[in-house]
DNA sequence: CTGAAAGCGCTAACAA
DNA sequence: TTGTTAGCGCTTTCAG
């Protein structure tokens, strides 16, 4: 193993210039920088980042945490955040993915060696490891969920408004009388949905069927049933558009009407939330809203390193992102 | 921060003997270590591991590596494998997730931190990469995609016999002739997976539609085209069912049937392989081969730990493990 | 079975 | 702008 003596020794410097040459705030010449570098990349020194770490306590790993791994993680974040991590990761650090709801020795796994941590949360349940993070001092930043918690730094996108978009979609395309499968009770994102929805029926004039306003839990099976049964009431009566409060609700939900033999978009427009990676592989292809992930991702993790680097001030505590409406099959126009 | 220092100094003994009582091997009274550890429990001391590794040398972060994260990686394997190596991590291990196709700096990141590496490869351009892992002697296990280099260690799937368990289902079921959307030209798994379906041809005694023999890339474009052509035959001489080389191609036959207005199963039959998330959620749910990629997985990541742990002679190269027919409703009983 | 001493590769005062 | 020196927290000989 080639090491900074060696490198001293090749380019007749002491240890110390070697140091400085890999330190970017160093007070070195830029010459001497240069050749030194040139030296060691020629002996193909790379530095131990265990030695640094041991000196200055510096630490290399980026941890990102999602709630539940073994189930309930839409699986289009996983790629999604990691990747948009990647796009912005230093060189020397290494990105380690873990599972809140599984994760074991915090101390020596965390509190020992991340330099901060990216936590994509979808409930409260997290909130137990976020205050140990607080805790412990870490640099934190969480995405997806609105924490609505001034101190910590957070990023979520406004899901109100991403389902008021959606509504005033299915007006303008004729609909009038509308339904909802709702999402988690109590969890936040489920309110502010069915808040966009509220808001909606009210701005836009439209009718909300209460037989057609369900309960649901953001599963495919939620979706099915409480679908089967707004199936159930006469096609007078029924809402010609249902909104369900995330993809997998509406998936169950076209798998109901499927079976019901009911035709969507014609008979029964879908609208979804997330933008999954079902939307685009459903049959008829998913009409929804789209979380905004990438950004979400991409802005939480500039915030991190931002931190990190120690620039908390300069680090906004909340962004609210909007999502997007992304027009595919399952919502009917009624002006034909 | 608690050092082994003040542990010693507490405990009454030498630094050498805390060092001692965190060595499983190493040579120290019982009660001496249990006496210690619980003081260093109390004392909330945790071992510093970049000390440890400057000393020794050990690395603590196994890798994880992708083909590539940003697209064509079924994103159920993601999860999967994560969880699955989370399954048997030991307790001080990282696990950092990585993308092949977009790594830089392999030398900070791979060589100097990962004790091990667990490549998930779908096709050979991850070969280079692998190479270059046995040149830095990183102990290395590959799944998912058949090596055949017996010096490797490598754990797949026999995709060959998975299918020609789908052909044999379709045989029972009353199936006569065939038809293929092959997977992309030049891998392997296309290639296992067209031996399957030409041996279940031949066993079963079933007719191979030429007209339904197609190429195919893995996804659900390639499978919504070739199903469409597919449908251009007169109901007369089509086939009455597809085999698709993977979930996407069938996805994309799926949509294909949908808009051509030819229901599936009772005018098609459709068969995916990969059982991806995408399979259960499609209407109908889709019949398919399920790759085994929890054992793989974790046959893997056990292979790993026992090559990290210097066990090579007790490590089998190689393990190939088969595949089961998930039954859902994409398969027509042609015998009703 | 336990302790003393040396040193892993690097950075950070302090001098020069 | 560069070099000298003293550790960071730990493991590992080698004695005892």
């Amino acid at each position: 193993m080639v090491t900074i003596r060696d490198v001293a020794k090749a380019a007749g410097v002491s240890l110390t210039t070697v140091s400085r040459a890999y330190n970017p705030k160093a007070v070195i010449r830029a010459s001497t920088r240069e050749r030194i570098l040139a030296i060691a990349e020629e002996l193909g020194y790379v530095p131990n980042l265990s030695a640094r770490s041991l000196v200055t306590n510096q630490k290399f790993v980026l941890g990102v945490f999602f709630s539940n791994l073994r189930s309930g993680t839409p699986e289009t974040f996983l790629s999604t955040v990691i990747n948009s991590v990647y796009e912005v990761l230093p060189d020397d650090y290494l990105l380690s993915v873990n599972d809140i709801a599984h994760l074991t020795n915090f101390e020596a796994r965390v509190q020992m060696r991340m330099a901060g941590v990216l936590v994509v949360s979808q409930s409260p349940a997290d909130d137990a490891f976020i205050q140990r993070l607080a805790k412990a001092q870490i640099p934190t930043v969480v995405i997806n969920r609105d924490l609505g918690e001034p101190n910590s730094y957070n990023v979520c996108s406004d899901d109100r408004l991403g389902v008021y978009q959606a509504m005033a979609y299915l007006a303008k395309a004729g609909h009038q009388r509308v339904g909802m499968i709702a999402g988690l009770p109590g969890y936040t994102s489920a309110q502010q949905r069915r808040q966009g929805f509220d808001d909606g029926v009210r701005d836009y004039g439209l009718t909300r069927v209460a037989e057609a306003m369900r309960p649901g839990d953001y599963s495919v099976q939620a979706g099915r049933e409480q679908m089967t049964a707004i199936l159930q009431l006469p096609a007078a009566t029924r809402p010609s558009a249902v909104l369900c409060a995330d993809d997998d609700t509406a998936v169950g939900a076209l798998r109901a009407c499927y079976q019901a033999g009911v035709s969507v978009p014609e008979e029964m427009s879908v609208v979804g939330f997330d933008d999954s990676i079902y939307a685009a592989m459903s049959v008829p292809a998913l009409t929804t809203v789209k979380k905004p992930i990438v950004q979400m991702a991409t802005a939480g993790i500039t915030k991190l390193l931002a931190l990190i680097a120690g620039e908390n001030d300069a680090v906004v505590h909340k962004d609210v992102i909007a999502p997007s409406l992304i027009v595919r099959e399952s919502i009917a126009d009624r002006h034909k």
